[in-house]
DNA sequence: TTTGTTAGTTAGTGTCAACTAACAAATAAT
DNA sequence: ATTATTTGTTAGTTGACACTAACTAACAAA
């Protein structure tokens, strides 16, 4: 099964949902992105067949190596361009919505050179240090 | 109906044939896109019904005030955003090629943020006689 | 004039990604 | 213990956007 756009994004959520609670579950997706119960179900199935996510019998879901691979390059692009445009002026909430579409065209190496930038030009000093910084919008 | 990723895609190949040839046809477009010419013909019934195109007796299409807006902005888009990626040390080409799918998703006020950033710090003085560099790849 | 090519259309299909409605199972409240 | 709520699943639907196959109409060529 091919990595698309909404499974990104789901598996972004799993990743971040987790950084606050050590139990994710479906309706936690359910309440952090807004999708129906039905479609989060249906995608969570994908992700399960597609070796990107495992869920025990509590349905807690944990996220393979595989899949927290995809997150973690998802969420790595969303800080990024979110915080790239909040540089550029960007108001928070705006930005972060818009890194959330962007994140998943954007190619690997048009993000490159926008990170090599954003560290050359915009990065705080500390900032390497706090990634998570805006990271909780609209993931 | 509303305008979306396509149609906009769609209204700035037009804009963007017109300013070669006086005449734009539907197998233009379908030269200019690589999409199929059923694909093309369904997409132009809607944007004649969308008032955003009018065609004539002799399949000659052009675009209305309405279509004509939505072209211009998603074509500077694309130009933005392209030269943008390019200032940034992105090939031209794979510039081009993902402004293509950044300019239907990126929000008015991040795109003038944008466009701001570039003016000041990356415009070439020159750059706004040739708003056209670079912009026949890929539309 | 029959044949072939080009241009445009229509009908039907497929995929992706969301939805609602209805049902089942587990949990909480009374 | 019965009822209500929460959670998860399944079936069926919708909308956007592409496709192929098959058709027509116009025109060119033999």
């Amino acid at each position: 099964m091919k990595i698309r756009a909404s499974a990104e994004d789901y598996l972004e959520a799993i990743l971040v949902i987790g950084k606050g609670k050590n139990n994710v579950r479906a309706v936690d997706i359910v309440k952090h992105t807004g999708y129906a119960r039905a479609s989060i179900s249906i995608a969570l199935k994908q992700l399960k067949e597609s070796g990107c996510i495992e869920v025990d019998n509590n349905h807690s879901i944990t996220l393979t190596d595989k899949g927290a691979q995809v997150a973690k390059r998802t969420y790595r692009r969303h800080l990024l361009i979110g915080n790239f445009l909040i540089a550029l002026g960007v108001d928070e909430k705006t930005a972060f919505a818009d890194a959330c579409k962007l994140e998943h065209v954007i190619s690997e190496s048009s993000f490159e050179c926008l990170n090599s930038y954003y560290q050359q030009n915009f990065a705080p000093a500390n900032e390497k240090n706090h990634p998570q910084a805006g990271g909780g919008i609209n993931l």
